[in-house]
DNA sequence: GAGTGTTTCAAACGTATGTTTGAATCATAT
DNA sequence: ATATGATTCAAACATACGTTTGAAACACTC
C-alpha cells in the first residue's frame, strides 16, 4: 500500500529514521541531481534516474509523488540552505559595519561565498548542483519558474535593499535591471562549462575551477553595478544611421 | 513519395518557387519559433507545431527531415542574417576609424544594433526569436550546443580580436572569461521577461520594450569589460573567515 | 490530357514516457 | 509468533511521442 503522497514523515515510533528509506530517497536525489544537470528536466526520464540509483522505478512516485516533485526536492535540498546562508552572511556583514554602508563588493561576497562553499563540497555533489541550478534558471517550464521565484524571492529582496543602500545614486528601476543582468551572468556562468567552448577553447587544467571563476566574475559585476547611467535618448538615430 | 531529406531545393524548371511549399514551410517555421520559444525544444511536440501551423503532421518530416533539423532551421532563418550583419557592421566601424582603435561601446553596438533591428521587426517574429535564442543558449541538448557554437564561432572570433584591441591591458584569458559573462547576461536578458519577475514586479507598460532593455544592458557590460583585474590571491582565507 | 514529379493527408508503427497496481518483502511492536 | 504498517518489486496502464507509409491531390510540361 502507498501512504499519503505528499508526506515524507513516516517515522518509526522510536523516532529513528528507517535506514533503507533514507538510503533510497537519497540515492534517487543524487542520481536525479546528476542526470537533471546533464540533460535537463524534460529530457531526463524516471527510468534513467531509477536505474542510475539502483532502485525500483516506482520508488520515485512512492517517495516523492511525481517527477516534478522530485525535481523540486533535488533543488530544495541544496538551495534552501545556501540561500539561508547568504542572508545570514549579509546580515552579519551589516552588523559588523554598524552605521557605515556596506560596499558592493562585500554584498556580492555574501552571495558568492555560500555558492563557493557549495561548489567545494564535492562529496555532496556541489559543482554538479550549481550547473543544475544555472540551467533551471533558464528552463521555460512554468512549475520550475514558479518554484524558483518562490524560493528566491526573500533572498533577492533582502539583497536588493542592501544594494540599493550601497548605490544610492542609482534609480530603483535601474537597479532592478542591473540585478537582472547580474543574475544572468551568474546563472549562465554556473550553468555551463560547455558553453564556454563557444568562445574559446580553455586550458582543461583550469577548467572546472569554479572558485577562480567566481572570483573573476565578481569584479566584472561590481563594475557593471557601478556603471554610469545609460543615455536613453534617441537611440533610433544611431540605429538608422548605421544602416547606411 | 518523399524526396531526398536533406535538400530543400526542389524548384520548378522555370525557377519560380512553388507557392504552397513556401507557405507550408514558413507556417511551420513560424509556429515552431513561437512554440519552441514558449516551452523549449523537448517540451514542444510536432503535433502542437503542425496543429498551430494548420498543416499535416507529416509535413515537418517531409520538409525538414526531423524535429531537430526543424529546430536548427528555425534558428538559422534569423540567426544567420543577424550574425552576418554584426560582422559587417563591425568591419564598417573599423574602416571608419582608420588607424584609431575602436571603443568598447562601439564594438558592443555592432553586436546590439542588429539584435535591436531584429527585435523591432515584429512582423517577422523578432522579439519572440530573441527569447528563443536566449533559451537555446542554456539548453543542454548536445545538438543545440554544437549547432550554436558552429553558428557563432566566426562572429565571436571576430569580436574577440576587436575587443582585444580595445582592451590591450586585459590578458587574453581574462578577456575570454569576460566575453563569457557578457554572453550570459545578454542571453539571460533576452531569454526571459518572465524571469525578471523573479527580482521584482515590473511596470507592464515598460515591459516588452527590448530596445530600452539593451540600452540599459550596454553600459553595464562596458563597465564590466573595463573592470580592474581580479585579485586571485588567497580567496580561501576570506571564505573561511566568514564562516566564524 | 496523359505523364511526371511534388506536396498533402489519414493512418498506422514502434517506442518511450509518467504513473498505478497489488502482491511480496521487510522491520518493528506487541 | 503474529499483526501492522512501511517499503520494494515486477508488471501493466494509458498516453504521447517522432517517424514512416502509401495512396490521394496537386501543379506543371509536353
Amino acid at each position: 500500500m502507498r501512504p499519503a503522497i505528499n508526506r515524507t514523515e513516516a517515522k518509526n515510533p522510536d523516532g529513528a529514521e528507517p535506514r533503507d528509506q533514507r538510503d533510497t530517497k537519497e540515492r534517487i536525489l543524487d542520481a536525479g541531481e546528476a542526470l537533471f544537470m546533464e540533460h535537463g528536466f524534460e529530457a531526463t526520464s524516471l527510468r534513467q534516474i531509477t536505474a542510475a540509483a539502483g532502485v525500483n522505478l516506482a520508488a520515485v512516485n512512492y517517495h516523492f509523488g511525481s517527477k516534478e516533485e522530485l525535481f523540486q526536492a533535488v533543488l530544495t535540498r541544496r538551495l534552501d540552505p545556501m540561500n539561508g546562508e547568504r542572508v545570514r552572511l549579509l546580515e552579519q556583514y551589516e552588523r559588523d559595519m554598524g552605521e557605515r554602508t556596506l560596499s558592493c563588493e562585500r554584498i556580492l561576497n555574501a552571495m558568492f561565498i555560500p555558492a563557493l562553499r557549495l561548489a567545494r563540497d564535492n562529496q555532496r555533489g556541489g559543482k554538479n548542483f550549481l550547473r543544475l541550478l544555472g540551467r533551471a534558471y533558464a528552463d521555460p517550464a512554468p512549475f520550475i519558474r514558479h518554484f524558483l521565484s518562490e524560493q528566491y524571492a526573500p533572498m533577492i529582496g533582502r539583497f536588493k535593499t542592501a544594494f540599493s543602500r550601497a548605490l544610492p545614486h542609482l534609480p530603483k528601476k535601474e537597479l532592478v535591471w542591473r540585478l537582472h543582468f547580474l543574475m544572468g551572468a551568474m546563472s549562465y556562468t554556473l550553468a555551463g562549462t560547455d558553453a564556454l567552448k563557444l568562445i574559446a577553447e580553455l586550458n582543461p587544467s583550469e577548467s572546472g575551477n569554479d572558485e577562480l571563476l567566481l572570483q573573476r566574475l565578481a569584479p566584472f559585476l561590481v563594475a557593471g553595478l557601478q556603471a554610469p547611467l545609460p543615455d536613453l535618448a534617441e537611440p533610433k538615430a544611431e540605429i538608422e544611421r548605421a544602416r547606411a
